[in-house]
DNA sequence: CGGGTTTGACCCGCGC
DNA sequence: GCGCGGGTCAAACCCG
């Protein structure tokens, strides 16, 4: 397999070379490879050394940055760690991540609302870049596809974070088209997969929901939009993200890659976000434009406990030890 | 009728 | 090698 992803996808290296590569200072939510699974390591009063958050700090910032960097006035969604879909990863702690069962409850000083975190690219990912459809030649002999899905790609950059909602599919701008849904491990709820409906564009989304909190979404992004976004900004992550309260907070705005939030961001723009409308709202209103929606929407009520952020996370996603 | 969703089958990587 | 499980495909279906 392929070691030389031994150090995931780190959203610095990750592109560096392309769109992130002036963001090579820092960003919040960069999960190092070597960190183990999900949140487990990280512990409030043991920011441990090869653990989420505090690597995304390269040193630029503390755990109380970060802290503060989630501590979003109103968004809704709450970006979660890098799903650690890397089973080689050592498991040196793997299971105290995995450790749903017993999150590190006592962790209390963020009161975030927002966390995100680009999540390395699992191997699984890769195949998936050679999608069998893809190749307009035959439909049926999928086998003979194995040869071109040889090819490997290099990983899409994931974003995944965590949205208090009822609702499933949350709008962000864009226009998805749902192709496929998988239960999942562990959980009750389904996985569903969505993909970018313009024609080039490739970035997929899963969207599933928290086994541990039915009212939290976890959605994860991949790739990224090669187009504009085809309709207003709407989504809760988008506005989310977006939203003064996110990029504007004072770590966020100054660690956050502005490309990186381009890339997953519809109307985000470096240059324009102060004139995005949306920007300019209270996340509290634009998460759901659409009156109905908008009750659903329930306002995330920030845990200040990042274990439960693992609690979140369906098992595999730590793919902690047994 | 076009576009989106559902759903079973299939593919493939990984652990045992 | 086998089984598991995540991810994808694509036919069937649904809906405006």
């Amino acid at each position: 397999m392929a070691d030389e992803n031994d150090h995931y996808y780190d959203p610095f290296h990750y592109n560096h070379h392309e769109q992130l590569n002036h963001s090579s200072s820092s960003f919040p939510f960069f999960r190092d490879a070597s960190s183990t699974q999900n949140f487990q390591g990280f512990d409030h009063n043991n920011p441990s050394p090869h653990t989420t958050f505090t690597d995304c700090l390269h040193g630029s910032m503390d755990y109380n940055t970060l802290s503060k960097a989630f501590d979003l006035s109103c968004s809704s969604s709450e970006v979660i760690s890098s799903i650690d879909e890397n089973p080689k990863k050592p498991s040196a702690g793997d299971h105290s991540a995995g450790n749903q069962s017993t999150p590190n409850s006592s962790v209390s000083s963020s009161s975030n609302e927002a966390e995100a975190v680009v999540e390395e690219d699992s191997t699984k990912s890769q195949k998936n870049k050679q999608p069998k459809g893809c190749d307009d030649a035959d439909e049926k002999p999928k086998k003979e596809n194995k040869a071109k899905k040889k090819e490997k790609k290099p990983r899409e950059p994931r974003f995944a974070f965590l949205t208090k909602s009822e609702i499933d599919h949350l709008e962000d701008g864009y226009r998805w088209r749902k192709y496929g849904q998988k239960a999942v491990k562990n959980s009750p709820y389904p996985r569903s997969y969505y993909r970018c409906t313009s024609q080039k564009c490739g970035v997929k989304k899963r969207v599933e929901r928290s086994f541990q909190d039915p009212s939290i979404v976890i959605t994860t992004y991949e790739g990224q939009h090669n187009h504009h976004c085809p309709a207003t900004l709407r989504g809760s992550a988008a506005s989310m993200l977006s939203s003064p309260s996110f990029y504007g907070s004072s770590y966020m705005g100054s660690t956050l890659p502005q490309d990186f939030l381009s890339q997953f961001l519809p109307s985000y723009s470096q240059n324009d976000h102060h004139q995005n409308p949306m920007f300019h709202q209270n996340l509290s209103h634009n998460i759901h434009p659409q009156p109905q929606q908008l009750q659903q929407q329930q306002q995330f009520q920030l845990s200040r406990d990042y274990g439960l952020l693992q609690d979140l996370l369906p098992p595999f996603q730590g793919k902690q030890e047994p």
